[in-house]
Formats: C-alpha cells, structure tokens, sequence
DNA sequence: CACCCGTCATGAATCGATTCATGCACGTCA
DNA sequence: TGACGTGCATGAATCGATTCATGACGGGTG
C-alpha cells in the first residue's frame, strides 16, 4: 500500500511537504504542488484516516444510532443527517438498536472505540444509563426525537403531546366521542406522549377519560399493528375512532380492518403518525401527523457540529422541539 | 484521554503485558490479568481503534452501499448483512449512493481512507469503472444484487430473469393476454433482466413481443409510480395486467388506479417485485416476487469474511444466484 | 552444581500522517 | 556590507496500540 513516504520519495520531497500539499496548499510553492500532486496522482496515493485520526484524537466520522431502520420515518431522519454531515465533510455511520438495550450498548462502545466525532442517538434504553458511557469518554452526543431528560445534552424533537392532541382533536370534530389509542411499549416516550396529547384533547372537549380505549402494541411495525387491528376489532361495541402511535401499526390497522369488510373512514377512522410515504400510498390514504423528520436529523447533525467545532467548554446545550402536523387523507374524512 | 500507557502505569506493568491482557489473556499470569482489568474498569480504559487499525492496516469495518435506503427491501438486505458482520465482531458502515454515480465515488473513496475491511456494494454505475478504485486500492468487494460481469468479484443476486417469468406466468395463467411492464432507469440491470423474463413468459405462451407495453418510470419509488400509474390509465384499451419492477413502484400504480375507482384485481391486476413488508399490508395486499434480501445481505458479507479471512491469492470469486419466489396475495387473484 | 526449559514480563520498533521548530536561500533596506 | 525578513522545505517527534526479540526467574533433570 502506498503512503505518504512514498510519494515524498518519488517527488523527491521530504513527507512534512506532501502533508502540506494536501492540507495546506497554500504553502507550498506552485511548481513543488503540482509534481506532489501529479504524483499523487500516478501512484494511487489515498490517504489513511485510521493515521490521520491517531494524530488528530477524533474521526470524521459521525455516528447515528435509531431505533429501527425498518421505519421510514427512521430512514428519513437518516437522510437529512447525513446531508448535513457531509457538507461539513463527516461520514455518518449508521446503525440499528432494533430496540434493544444491549444492541445499543454494544453499539455505543464500537462508536467509542472508533473515537467518533459525536453521535446522534434515539436511546432504547429508558433509564438512559447506557448514554454514561458516551459522558465518561466525553464523546458529544445528540439526541434525537427525545428531549433530554437532565439537559446533559442538546436534543431535537418533535412535539408528541401536541401531535397526539391534533390527533385527536380531528377526530373530536368529526364527531367521534370516544377513540382507541394503539400503542407500543410503555417505556417509549413518544408512546406515552402521544396517549397524553389524546387524552388532553378529550378533556378539553368535555369528554371522560374513559372515552381512550388504549390497545397495547409490543412492537411498533406492520405485523403488529394487525395483531393490534385483530383485537380492536373484537371490542364491543365496535370503535369509529383509532389512533395509532406510529404509522407501521396504522397500515397493519387498516389491513386488519380491511380484511374484516370494514370500510375506512365510514364504518371506521383510522389516524397514524410520522407520516412515512407509505401513507399516502395506502390504498385508503392515511391521515397522519407529520414530523419534520429529515429536518431533524439534519438539526441533530448540525448541532453536534456546533458543539464539536467550538470549544467545549463554552457550549451550551440547547433543546430544540420542533411542532408536528396533521395532513388530513382519506382514512379519516368526515363521513356525510 | 486515557491510554494504554495510563492503564500500565497504574497497574505497575508494562504496555506490552497490558496489550497482551487485552488480545491474548493466555499469556498472561492470573494475578497480573485480574488487577490490569480491574484498573482498566477503574479508569475506564477504551482502546483507540484507530491505533489499532494503523498498526493492523486494515479496519474491523465493513462498509454497505446500497441503491435507495428508502426501499425496504435494502434495509432487509442491510438487516442480513449487519447480522452476519456483528457475529465476526466487524462493525457495518450502511451507506445510500441514491442512484448516483458522483455520490458512488464519493462513498468508495470515504471508504479507501478509512481502510475498510471490504466493501458490499450494489453499484449505480453502469460502467462499473466506479469499482475501479476499489481494485487499486485492493480493496476486496461483493456485488449484491448485481452479477460480476468479468467475474472480476464474488457477487450475490437473484434470478431477475426468472423472476420476470414468474411474474409474467402467473398473469397469462389467470388468463391475460397482453401486460404492462412498469420499468424503471434502463441502465439498470435490475430492470432489464425482468423485462426479459416477462417477454420469455410471453414467448413461451406463444404471445407476441407486442404483447409487451413498457412504461419507464424516471425513478423506482412511490411517487415515480403514481406517475407512471397515470400514464397507465391513459392507456386505450386499458391495460388488465400490470407488473412494476419493484414493489414501490407497484404501490404507487396501485394508488392512482384505486384514485381512478378501478377495481382491483377485478378490472386490473398488479403485480409487484421484491415482497417488501409494505405489499402485503396495503389494502389490496400486492401479489409479488419475494426476493430473499435477508439472506443476500448476509451471504454478502459472509463471502466477503471468507475472501478476507483467507489469503488472498488463493481466493477464488464465486458467483451466487438464488432464485425468486412468486407470491401471490389479493391484487392478482384469478377474477371468476 | 550446571544446564535447560517453560512461564511471564519487558520495552523498543513499528504503522502513516501531522506538526512545528529549524534552517536555507534570496531579496531588501539601512 | 551586514542585518533582517520572507517564502519554502525539512525531518524529527508525536499520536496509541501491537508485536517480538530479549531476558528474568523458578523448577526440574542429569
């Protein structure tokens, strides 16, 4: 493999003036730059981080860990992560937790060894201990879609108690006087944000609690959310009203409801969240609430960037709450 | 930051016997072990990858670029990959080329710098000179989803060309006599080995190539599907057998003929292509062909730790090709 | 007692790039 | 002419872990 020494010796220079040319180019001499380059060029010179990186004491690269990458709305905030990284020159490492609290603890300790720049994280782990790691290592860290709960680090997030309210309230006013909530694994925040949203929303229309039947979902994807749809519709009397906590459990809903003769949104509402594209292309359109969530990786990676390029000591960690929205479609429009 | 020269010095030991209680414990005395681990649990000792890897010239990552991180079916493959990794102790860097071939080289040039174990990759470029860097820089790959074709790499794939023709069988079976292939990007040869495999079908039920009406799609994903679904409608007469190059296309096909209240599979059958979770739960469930994408994502990797592992020279590059598997759900059902 | 062997620990050399104190050559100015 | 500055290039020191030749020590054997 070809390193910096050779190159030095076929341009007949010493290594310190390659490093030069290609960090600092502006102090080499115009004819001493183009033969380093030009042979540079000819020998296939490709520089090694892992050597860059000793020196340095940090990567370039950025890691992000979600909590599942079969979720789109995950896959997005991948997206605008990665663009905002790699305008500041990052990669970005990405990984699945799969919600599972020793995946992200193994997880976290491979970023750790790789002495990434920082790392952008929907934490599994409800206790947030698994996050002491990163503080010991004094690795900066994001977190996203959860608000810090001890202002240990910045955060951006979405407004859950609000898009559980929007939720609910579009439901409210076309009519429905009592909804079930399907929801996931009580730990998650975002579970339990969004129920509050929904129960606020019926308090506020002068509905009893009693009025949220919540369905408990163990995972947040599809084939859960038919297990979900299976029981919904064995309660009695039959809901007109279902709001589910992320859009994978909405579709699986729906293809329950379907399967049962059910008409959506006549005999039955359906409301989802996140507002993945699969949605929209749901034979019967979803409503749903939209998170920024592109804007929120993009955020998040922005953030750390601020906080890895000045100096450590001055920063403050901020906690950013982005507001959520509700796109109204065919699965909830008010029946005539 | 603490080191290994920190985590000797507190021990009373020297760097080598710390190095040694890390990589080979078998080496060291009981006693020395013990209270060298103790004191890297004290001080929280985290070895620097990066030192390692200078050292080793290799690092202990393998990277994955695959074509559109928003389609399901590379998240599976993604999935596989990352399982099969992680059980070698390698760490697995999931990258998005997006289709474009500036973003291909970007990616394989971040992953010569950063030394990569190997690379999984399913290339944009249609020349696959992309690739070319990879060589120099001997780096080893697997083409995924993709043949070699100068065998210059082990590859893994599946039968597109059969998959088109199980697609293509089913619906002359149900009793079609001409169909619609909704393709993607020509340069694709995803795209193209389908095709052929639906005109051999034809060819087989002794139809004309005629049979055969193509409409491209720009991009191969939902919204690139809606349009094409409408460009499908304009059709005289209108098409009764319609089959996407891959499911997310299908999806969007199926949304603009359920906006137009076509029915389905009364007046149109679809047929998708790769399975993905999402076909199965929308609401007229998407007859399709299953691609073994878990399993690809792992073989993958696994020929790339047998190639690395190995020495080099006396490895041979294999070329694996599974086959596809028809499966057929409500949007293609034989009308009665 | 001399010798050998096995068990452990040592510490210097190494990987490749960056950085910085040093120095050279040349030009300018007093 | 000597002093000084500027523009460039130099190469040794450095980052942190691994590796390996070396040697210390203790026990067993002839």
């Amino acid at each position: 493999m070809v390193g910096i020494k050779d190159v030095a010796r076929q341009a007949g220079v010493s290594v310190g003036t390659v490093s030069n040319v290609i960090n600092r180019p502006d102090l080499v001499s115009e004819e001493t730059r183009t033969r380093v380059q030009s042979v540079i060029n000819k020998l296939g010179y490709i520089r090694s981080e892992s050597a860059r990186q000793l020196r340095a004491g940090a990567s370039r690269i950025v890691a992000l860990l979600v909590l599942d990458m079969g979720n789109p709305f995950f896959v997005d905030v991948a997206k605008g992560a990665e663009r905002a990284a790699r305008q500041s020159g990052l990669g970005v490492m990405v990984c699945n937790s799969a919600q599972s609290t020793s995946e992200e603890v193994e997880y976290l300790s491979l970023f750790a060894e790789q002495r990434v720049r920082g790392v952008l994280v929907t934490p599994a782990d409800p206790t947030g201990r698994s996050l002491d790691a990163l503080r010991r290592q004094r690795i900066p860290y994001v977190l996203v879609d959860r608000v810090s709960a001890d202002a240990a680090a910045c955060s951006v997030s979405v407004d859950d108690v609000v898009g559980g309210r929007l939720a609910a309230q579009h439901l409210i006013a076309a009519g429905h006087t009592s909804l079930v909530y399907v929801g996931g694994p009580r730990d998650l925040p975002q579970v339990r944000d969004r129920r509050a949203g929904a129960l606020a929303a019926l308090q506020e229309a002068g509905l009893p609690p009693e009025a949220l039947t919540e369905i408990s979902a163990d995972r947040l994807d599809v084939s859960a959310g038919r297990d979900a749809g299976a029981r919904l519709l064995g309660l009695a009397p039959r809901p007109t009203a279902v709001f589910c906590a992320n859009d994978l459990l909405a579709l699986g809903v729906l293809q329950a409801v379907f399967a049962a003769r059910i008409s959506v949104p006549e005999q039955m509402a359906i409301v989802g969240y996140d507002d993945i594209e699969f949605a929209a292309a749901a034979a019967v359109p979803l409503t749903s609430v939209r998170q920024p969530a592109v804007a929120m990786g993009r955020l998040a990676a922005e953030m750390l960037m601020e906080e890895t390029s000045g100096d450590s000591e001055a920063h403050e960690h901020r906690q950013v709450v982005l507001q959520p929205e509700l796109v109204v479609r065919g699965s909830s429009l008010t029946p005539r």
